[in-house]
DNA sequence: AGGGCGACCCGTAACGATACAGTCCAGATC
DNA sequence: GATCTGGACTGTATCGTTACGGGTCGCCCT
């Protein structure tokens, strides 16, 4: 039977020839599809002077290789799947995932991998999302974010060996690949170094919950304490979400019933705002009183006055390309044990580092 | 020949059994493939209870069409792809962004498709990304902003007729699907209220560029003041980027030369914030002084300090769920004609509705 | 009765890439 | 000279899906 569908199946509407596959440099070359296949990727049985005329000749007919013929045979799908998690309230998410997620993707560019986002909607639970990945072969390995020590979706992930790499670690048996900050050595030097400046009364805010990190900050801040001999107060021990409000009101309470903390340990950029707020409600100005806010997190906002702020920045690009590295590596076949990455926070004193750098996103204190 | 390839090749890994598919699902049901195939896409040759039957088998058996055979067999990859554009400076850009991608993807969700992410890198043109995107089918079809009147992008698209939704309009004749915010009207709003509350020397800030919302901004301001029966005034029209320095800066030269101006209609969520400096230290106070500050944009910054602003507020939500419906609608092959959204913008003078909904994003002025 | 006509279903050939089993031939080995 | 070896290639089947051209069968009409 004659072909009776090609024209319109399959050819590019793009170019007005055909997209180049196997065959036609196959034909071009006078060598067999599989030889130039082969040739393509380097295989061992491929005379080099062979190879290279291959992939001269594919380069010259812009040969691309088709991703639906790769997907069917191997059953990869060249893609990485990175998991988006929609903001609770308002517009905005964590806003530094978009660079984290804008350097996966730049990462990823000169492999011939591509990046597929999946938000998590609606009703889904975060094991919801990298099922659907795993199930429906959407990816050859995911990412994803938000982890718990004993993380569900690692557990699935490692169950069936699918590809995964997470920010954030957990405390699961198996080892995998994960990207992480070093939060608990960033709160232990936090600590220190206050105590080092005379502080004995500091007070760390956590937002409730069971991601891995918050163990590491109680951690850290614990061993902080311990290592310059302060005492423990639970009553500075605070939790309280991460929102503007929540922290203001947390600062404030604090505040209102013991005077003598000079120090809060803030956990993300909100949380600074909040808690300044939360300050200058109490009519206290961290300067002329001697208070310290620390801040945890990616690119801080505006600050218009002059409180004293200590900030732990964590360099969100650098996150994304290390996923991007880990991700690849492990898809190369590396194995997982060495992909793992804790990443140190960069300590500032001065805030205007990021003002004056005309940074785009700030609002002013 | 016997198969020989087979089970190390195409199976899931996930399931120990194999993924259902089209030949699982006939043999099951002692129907032929083909059948089965027509029957999952409501063929008009198969006998609605046979169809019944069909679909019922496939929920029981999780019957999953593979995304590779589709691919290859009818070119498409049921895959939406949606431009990144890299934050110029620091960590973030259009913080908005996200809850774009975020309801884009959850508006793709009901559908079979799923949505892939390009960041166009380094030294790539908007151009190139798209491009790559039409040459090496990694999408059925493209999303992407910054629209200029002219814009290339568009024009490719339509050229070879690859289907696309811009965010942003054009000025190209052929009529193409798009969804934006009605920047003239919201402007033209804003200076006719301006004007009705007295206000006679009104500015607007501008990037320089050439991105078409621009000129829609400009004629709004334009159409507003000669409905007011104001004089243009060149010197009112200012340009600059839309960082909070250089229109902190902007501002100031602007107040400083001449202190008859009383409104300014600032761009952005950032230059609102470097408006606001720039008045503060001009020694101006917009209540006291009966100044005015417009601004526009995505969900703006926290402000603490209670200075009069005028808000026009997107919601990014709705663009996102709106360019997941119409790429879906011209994916189904619905006439780009009737898929072009232009959004109003929701106008508030009380910051405080964004500030008391503990939008985790705000810093405050 | 038999021809015609729908309604419903099936068989086959692709789409592009790759795993595996051959094939071919020059050179080495006995 | 026959046999073996290994390097360099080719042929074929296959992954899951779908377009297309047939089939089959019951029913109606003349």
């Amino acid at each position: 039977m004659a072909r009776t569908d090609g024209a319109a199946i399959g050819g590019s509407r793009v170019t007005g020839r055909r997209q180049a596959n196997l065959r036609t440099l196959a034909d071009h070359l006078g060598l067999s599809v599989t030889t130039v296949s082969r040739a393509l990727k380097d295989g061992p049985e491929v005379r080099p002077e062979t190879i290279a005329r291959v992939k001269e000749a594919a380069a010259e007919l812009g040969y691309v290789p088709n991703v639906g013929g790769i997907h069917l045979r191997t059953g990869r799908t060249m893609k990485v799947c990175s998991i988006l998690y929609a903001p609770e309230v308002g517009d905005y998410g964590d806003p530094g995932f978009l660079a984290q997620v804008e350097s996966l993707s730049a990462g990823l560019e000169p492999s011939r991998y591509n990046l597929l986002m999946l938000a998590q909607t609606g009703g889904q639970t975060p094991l919801d999302a990298v099922r659907k990945v795993a199930e429906q072969q959407l990816a050859d390995a995911v990412v994803f974010s938000r982890t718990t020590p004993l993380d569900e979706r690692a557990r699935y992930c490692l169950e069936r060996d699918f590809p995964f790499v997470s920010f954030g670690r957990t405390e699961l048996l198996t080892p995998h690949a994960f990207v992480d900050h070093d939060d608990e050595g960033a709160v232990v030097d936090a600590v220190a170094r206050l105590a080092a400046d005379g502080h004995r009364r500091i007070a760390l805010i956590n937002p409730a919950g069971t991601l891995t990190y918050l163990g590491y900050r109680l951690r850290g801040y614990q061993r902080g304490l311990a290592e310059s001999d302060l005492p423990r107060d639970p009553a500075l021990s605070l939790t309280a979400d991460l929102s503007v409000r929540a922290t203001r009101e947390a600062a404030r309470r604090l505040l209102s019933a013991d005077r003598s903390v000079t120090a809060i340990i803030c956990a993300n950029q909100m949380s600074v705002v909040g808690v300044l707020e939360g300050l200058i409600a109490c009519g206290i100005d961290t300067v002329r009183d001697g208070v310290t806010v620390v801040g945890f997190g990616g690119m801080p906002f505006r600050m218009l006055s002059d409180q004293r702020v200590v900030y732990y920045y964590q360099p969100q690009r650098r996150v994304g390309a290390t996923l991007a590295h880990h991700t690849l590596a492990l898809l190369a076949g590396e194995p997982a044990e060495g992909l793992t990455t804790v990443l140190p926070y960069e300590r500032t004193d001065d805030l205007r580092r990021f003002r004056d750098d005309d940074s785009p996103m700030g609002a002013a204190v």
